[in-house]
This record gives structure tokens, sequence and C-alpha cells, in this order.
DNA sequence: CTGAAAGCGCTTACAG
DNA sequence: CTGAAAGCGCTTACAG
């Protein structure tokens, strides 16, 4: 340890780089300790101290896919939320995979002081050993009844607190907007990962839909991760189903997919929303500036983020804090569902 | 370490953990410490292996800005390059910010086998202090004498590699583009980080366009960070001074920043191409369903991403591998330039 | 081929 | 208030 150039012992340095000086070391000894820090940049190495301690400063950030601006706005808010006091490092999976118990371990490995996991599945979550402050950020339970089908209530027994959205106001909205704009035939076009929120986005526009005698017509093939030609593709060969069922809209489980929608309905001459309304769920930014610009259920990444922060800090420290608060999903009405 | 259970010491237990066991551990003895392994579901404790080896299997990628898709791409071809060998962990810097000394020490402190930056700045490189390998992605040198800046050749007596897009083939497929057009007065929307790739963009364009006999309308307000409000904000601030400068093109630094323009554009009744001809860099997907679809200079994001792995891998592993390619930077045509 | 031992750079009780 | 010492869980020479 270089910084005992300060002529103090190695334990006071420690001490007081940790900011553990509080009546243990002299405020002479202290303020020279933390100049030799300053002078010679000192960061104590992360491996020793992590090793000594049992635990770290490190956030890690698990999310299933980079590229969809959704994330970053989410990463935003954590940073924001988590403040200097932790460092946040992303742990990126491979598009449409979930991660790997492996990938997990070694994860575990680095003794983070907390992990934050985005839209997680059930799977995952059974299969997660982390001895670390653990937060969930849009992880909703799934119904597993029949009776928490109908009312909507789910027990509450998860072992981490998960902060979501209020994913049932955002579907409220929307199929209200739909039905008064004469639309029953409904189409649903999911994301393909073992996503729960995924899943719960179809299951309630499902219940929702049925409630306003409405219909959803969604099933495993109408589907595809989160990518503009991707979901291009999986509307190419789900539309003749739709179109035979007479659907009229479609919801899609992402903007992303939204796009790709919009992409495959021009190269098809469909007019949006003429022939087809379209709408998606997370209002990106680029989704004003789409050819129509779309119509979506606004998730904030940013207050996700920030909410889960608050609530993994809590975790870490050990303090109590309020629930987390649902993060309101408001519907955003552009062209796609109103024409111009 | 629980794994001794396989009736071995502690010392065989790490070589063979380590795949060093060639010619030291027996068969049978190897084979029972993996097979220990893998029912404990053990993973070395990254701290203590970082500590007692003095280097890690970690990778950590330092990139400015999560929320455009490009850096998405990048990722994933980092995944890619990487393989499973190496665990890749993603550092993020504030909008438009640059990484700190802090940070990078606190990176540093991680130990990680290599480091990968995205465009990162001059001032950034020099403050770089780092004994583990680096690679950096689309760090292009500027020119820093008038002899370099009239021939674009430029000192490479950099410290580390960089692997690079042809921004000059680029932007050449640009000017001459909207050369043949009929535009001669071009405005530039920039990037406001201290990114040198925004800074070279300008650069290249203004000196390409000379040679056209083209003129490039470009200062410091006329730019803001990668996002689409931000910069929709700029275009309604530059754009009195571009109009009265006879400017008939814009281009933006990036994707991003172009459909702020266009939003802009639309809210105040100004015809794109008609009015204004519109051109970014990157390509993201969304660009083919804006209204109207964009022109782009195309970045490939994974392919950066890959080369770059590869550079990365032949440092951390002292192997000579061949100079990273350039990534081509193809010009795509669409809408925004040549109407429908 | 195998095990006992030193040491990586810190933190944290514990004496002084 | 301060310093000497043990120990965190590994890896790596080094004897055997």
């Amino acid at each position: 340890m270089v910084a005992e150039r300060a002529g103090t012992s190695v334990a006071t340095v420690s001490l007081v780089a940790n900011g553990k000086d509080a009546g243990h070391v002299s405020a002479q000894n202290a303020e020279r300790v933390r100049q030799a820090i300053a002078e010679l940049g000192y960061v104590a190495d992360h491996a020793a101290r992590a090793l000594a301690s049992g635990s770290s400063n490190l956030v890690v950030f698990v999310t299933p896919d980079a590229s969809n601006p959704y994330f970053g706005a989410v990463i935003r808010g954590l940073r924001a939320g988590l403040g200097d006091a932790y460092q946040l490092l992303v742990s990126v999976t491979g598009e449409g995979d979930v991660p790997t118990a492996a990938a997990l371990g070694r994860l575990a490995a680095l003794r983070p002081a907390g992990v934050v996991v985005d839209a997680p599945s059930e799977a995952f979550l059974e299969e997660l050993r982390l001895d670390t402050a653990l937060v969930l950020l849009d992880a909703p339970r799934l119904p597993t009844t029949t009776a928490e089908a109908a009312s909507g209530a789910v027990a509450a027994d998860r072992r981490a607190v998960s902060v979501d959205f209020d994913l049932l106001g955002g579907v409220r909205a929307l199929l209200d907007h739909l039905h008064v704009l004469g639309h029953r035939q409904l189409g649903y076009l999911g994301g393909r990962t073992a996503t729960d929120t995924f899943l719960l986005r179809r299951l309630l526009l499902e219940r929702e839909a049925a409630v306003r005698g409405m219909r959803v017509h969604a099933d495993d093939r109408a589907e595809s991760i989160i990518d503009l030609e991707a979901a291009a593709a999986a509307f190419v060969d789900s539309w003749p189903r739709w179109r035979d069922a007479g659907v009229t809209a479609l919801v899609c489980a992402t903007d992303t997919h939204a796009y790709g929608v919009l992409q495959s309905a021009r190269a098809m001459g469909m007019p949006v929303p003429g022939e087809l309304a379209v709408v998606g769920f997370d209002d990106l930014a680029s989704s004003v500036v789409s050819d129509p610009p779309l119509t979506s259920v606004r998730l904030p990444g940013e207050a996700l983020g920030r909410a889960g922060a608050e609530q993994l800090l809590a975790r870490i420290e050990g303090r109590t804090v309020a629930p987390a608060p649902v993060i309101g999903a408001d519907l955003v009405i552009r062209a796609s569902t109103i024409g111009r």
C-alpha cells in the first residue's frame, strides 16, 4: 500500500480511504492521508478490497438486450439513482436469451454489492441463487391460477422486490382507445424472449379485451426478438392469419416490433392505420418521426431505473424503504391509430 | 476451497480449474476434480483469483452513451468476437460526457484483462494510464498540422490500436450524392461530446466539400448530445443562420440527430427533402421507417465490435495479429435526399 | 505427479 | 488515537 507515504500505518490509510475515520483517526493524520491519496491518485485494488471485506461497490445490471434505446433510458435512471457511491456495470445477455446459470455464477464471483435484473423470466428467477442485494425491474408476477387470472391479483411470495410498470393501466387505456375507434379483432405481435413482461402484456390484453367484447389473436408464431427486421418477417408470416380473422388493429410488444410492422405494411402497400392500426409499447423517442408516428404505451425507463436504484440502495445498506412505486404507463396517441 | 472434496489438494484443484493440468495432474485426479467442480457448481471467486494471479477474465467496454442503438450493435460484435473466454461488462458514461480519471481508476481497480473504449477524445487518451490491453473503437486521429490536414495522412504514433470506420469514404460518397443533386451550401449538425469521431466527420466534410466546390456551414452552436429532442432544439436554433446562408442540405452527426431535425422540420412545415435534404451517420434500423426514410452513412457497429474484439484478444494473449481492417462505411440512399 | 507454503493487497478486530 | 497481525480465497513457484 503505497499511500503509507503519509507516514502512518496501513490500517490508518484504509480507515481514512473508506471514510471510517470518524473518532478513530486524528484530524491531522486523516488530512495527511487524504493528501497522499490525492497526490498518488490512489485507488484501492478492487480485488483485494472485495476479498478482504467480502463486498464491493459494484452494481451489476443484467439486461437481455442493449440495442433497444429503452434500456439506455433504464441505465440512465440507474446511474442517476445510484450516484457516485456505487459503480454500475452492465452485463448484456444475447438477444432473446436469458442469462444462464454459468453467466450468473461469473457475476456472483465478482461479489457485487447489488444486482439489478431487467425483464427476467420466472425460470431465471428460480435458478437465481445470489446472496447479494437484488432488485428486479419490469418483472411482474404472472397469474398462476385461474382465480388470480380473473382477479388480476397475484400472490406476492417472491424473494426479490420488483419495480414494475402499470401495465394494466396502459393496456386498459390502449384498449379503450381502440374500442372507441371501432376495432374488435386485434392481433398481438409478441416478444420472443422468455421474459414474463411480454407474456403479461399478452395476458392482460386478452383478459381486458374480453371484458370489452374484443378478441385478441395471438399465438406462438406471432413473435420475434426485439429487432426491426425480425419483427417485419414475423408480421409477414402472421398477417394472412390475422387478415382472415378480421384483425383491424395490431398491438406490438415493443415499438421496435411496431417499426418492423410499419416497414412490412409499407412494402405490402397496406395503409396504416387505414387497413391496420398499429400500437407499440415503450414510446421510443423515434416513434414521433416514424411514418406514421406511432401510438404507444409509454414505459418510462428512466423512472424505472431510478426507482430500482433506490430500492437496491436500501437493500444494500440494510435500510427499510417505502415499497417501490408502480411506474405509470400512459398511452401516447399518434397517427398510427387515428390517421393524420 | 470447498472443491477439495475431490480428495486432492487445493493446488491440484486450482490447476485443473484453470486448465493448466496438462502433464501436471494425473488424468484420474483431474477427472475427479472436474466432477466435484460440476457437482458443486463451483466458480472461482473473482476477487481472490484476480488478486493472486494479477489478472482476470474481465473485459470492460467503455461507451459514452447506451441509448443509441448503434452501441447495441457494437456490444453484439464484441460479445461475438470475445467468445466465452472473457466476460464483457459495459461501463456507461453519462450522455455527452467523457469518462473521468476517477472512473478510469475504478475500472483499473477491477484489473480487467482488457479494456475497449468507443469514441474517445484525444484528451481522454492523454489521461489514460492503463496497464491492461487496450483497444480503441472509432477513435481516428485528428490531423494536427495543416500538412496532415491537407493530405489526410496522420502520424500513427498512438499508444493504443484503434479500429476505425472508413469515414473518408463515407463522406466522399455522401458529398458526391449531394453534389449530383445540386446542393452547394451544406449545414452540419454536430455531436456535442468531446469525441474525436464527430470532429473528424466535420473536418472531412469541410475538406472534401471544398474540393467539390461546396461549402459547409458548421459552428459550435450547431451541435447537441445524441438525443432526438436535444437535436431538434439545436436545429431550431441554427436553422435561421443556415437558411440565410442558403443551406439546402444538412448533414447530421448521427441518425438520432437527423430524427430531431425531421421532427423540427415537420413542426415548422418545412418539406424534406423539398426545402432541406437531410443525411445522418449510423444507418439505424429505424431509419427505414422514419418520415421520410433517412439517407445515411452506414456505420456497421457489429463489424467494428468484432474486429475490436479480435485485436484485443491478440493483445491480451500476447499474439501478433494482422492490423485491424478499416470498416467500410457505405452511403445508404433513401427519401430524405431524393424524395419519393 | 502431488502437496505444503508463501503471497497477492487489502480490511478488520485486537492490543497497546 | 494508532500500529502489528491475521485472514479474505485463490495461484504459483517450490520441495518432495
